[in-house]
DNA sequence: CAGTAAGTTCAGTCAAGATTGAACTGATTG
DNA sequence: CAATCAGTTCAATCTTGACTGAACTTACTG
C-alpha cells in the first residue's frame, strides 16, 4: 500500500463525521473508516489495532459493538484461527434505515405531550401537532424511499 | 398549570431523545421540551431557569445556540425589557432538513474514499460505491420529500 | 445618580464515557 | 506440558464538554 498515510487520515475523517453525526464512537467510526479502504477488505484485530494505534481492549470492544450494530462481519478464514472484519454489503442502507427509526420516536414522544395539555385540539397544541404531522409525514414516507433504493439496485 | 411534574418530564424525555439522537445539548434540549408543552408558549430566561432548575449562564448559553440553530424565536413584549423566547413556526421541516444535509456530506466523504484506490472501478471500490450511490440517491431524493410535505401542508 | 433587574461571560468543577493496560481464558503447537 | 498467540474483560485513567456561580455589562426606574 502505498499511500498508508493518507489511506489513515481518511479512516480518522470518517471517524470524526460518525462521531458528530451519529453518536458513534470515536474508535469504532476509526475501524469503520479503515476497513472502507483497505486492501485486502478483511482485517484481524491484531492488524486493527496496528495500524490505529489502539490498544487490543478497545478494538475488541468495538469490532463487537459493530458486529452488534450490523455494521461489519466477522468471518475466519478455514484453518486459522484469527477472527477477520470487513464492511457488511448493505450496511448503508441498513444504517440509514435504523436511523430513520428514530423518526417513529418522535412521532410517538410528540403524542405524549399532546395528551399532556388541557386543550390539544386547541391554539396550545399547534406546536406539538406540527411536529406530530411531519414526524408521522416521514414515517410514512421514508421506508418506501429505502425500499425504492433497494429495487433500483437491484435491477 | 395543573400537571407541572407531568410537563417538566416531558421535557426531560425530550431532551434525552434529541442528546442521543442529534447531539443536542441536555440543557437545550430540556428547553425545547419545555416550550412544546408550557404555557403560554412564550417563557423568558428566568422563567426557564427557575423552572428548569438550571443556572441563568446556561440557559442563556443554550438559547443563544438554540436561535443560531434556528429552533426558537426570541421575541419582545413592547414595554417589557425581557426578552420571551418561543418554538419557532417551521422549526421541525427546517431541523430534519439540516440533519439531511449530512447526506450530502457523506457523498462527498465516500467520493473522497474513491480517490484514494489504486482502481476506484474494480472490486476495491465496491464497498465505497455502494456507499456513494446510496448517499446520492438520498441526497437528490430527500429535498424532494420536503418539498412534498411544505406544499401538503400549505393546502 | 443610586438601586435593581435582565442578561452575558468565563474560569472552575463535575460527570460521562472512551481508551488503555494488565490480568485473564482458551486454543494451538512443538 | 510449556510456550505462544488470539482475543476478552475490567479497573483505572484520561478527555471532553456540559453546567454552575460569581463577577460583569447594560438598561431601565424612582
Amino acid at each position: 500500500m502505498d499511500n498508508l498515510q493518507a489511506r489513515l487520515a481518511y479512516a480518522e475523517r470518517i471517524a470524526v463525521f460518525y462521531e458528530k453525526a451519529g453518536g458513534i464512537p470515536r474508535m469504532a467510526g476509526r475501524i469503520m473508516g479503515w476497513l472502507l479502504v483497505c486492501d485486502p477488505p478483511q482485517q484481524n484485530a491484531t492488524e486493527l489495532a496496528q495500524v490505529l494505534s489502539a490498544s487490543k481492549g478497545s478494538i475488541s470492544t468495538m469490532t463487537r459493538w459493530l458486529l452488534h450494530i450490523g455494521l461489519i462481519n466477522k468471518t475466519t478464514i478455514p484453518g486459522e484461527r484469527r477472527d477477520y472484519f470487513e464492511i457488511r454489503e448493505g450496511t448503508w442502507a441498513d444504517l440509514l434505515a435504523q436511523q430513520f427509526q428514530a423518526v417513529g420516536s418522535f412521532r410517538e414522544l410528540a403524542n405524549q405531550g399532546l395528551a399532556l395539555l388541557n386543550d390539544p385540539k386547541g391554539h396550545e397544541g399547534a406546536r406539538l401537532r406540527e411536529m406530530h404531522d411531519l414526524y408521522a409525514f416521514f414515517e410514512r414516507e421514508l421506508p418506501l424511499l429505502i425500499e425504492k433504493w433497494r429495487n433500483e439496485r437491484k435491477e
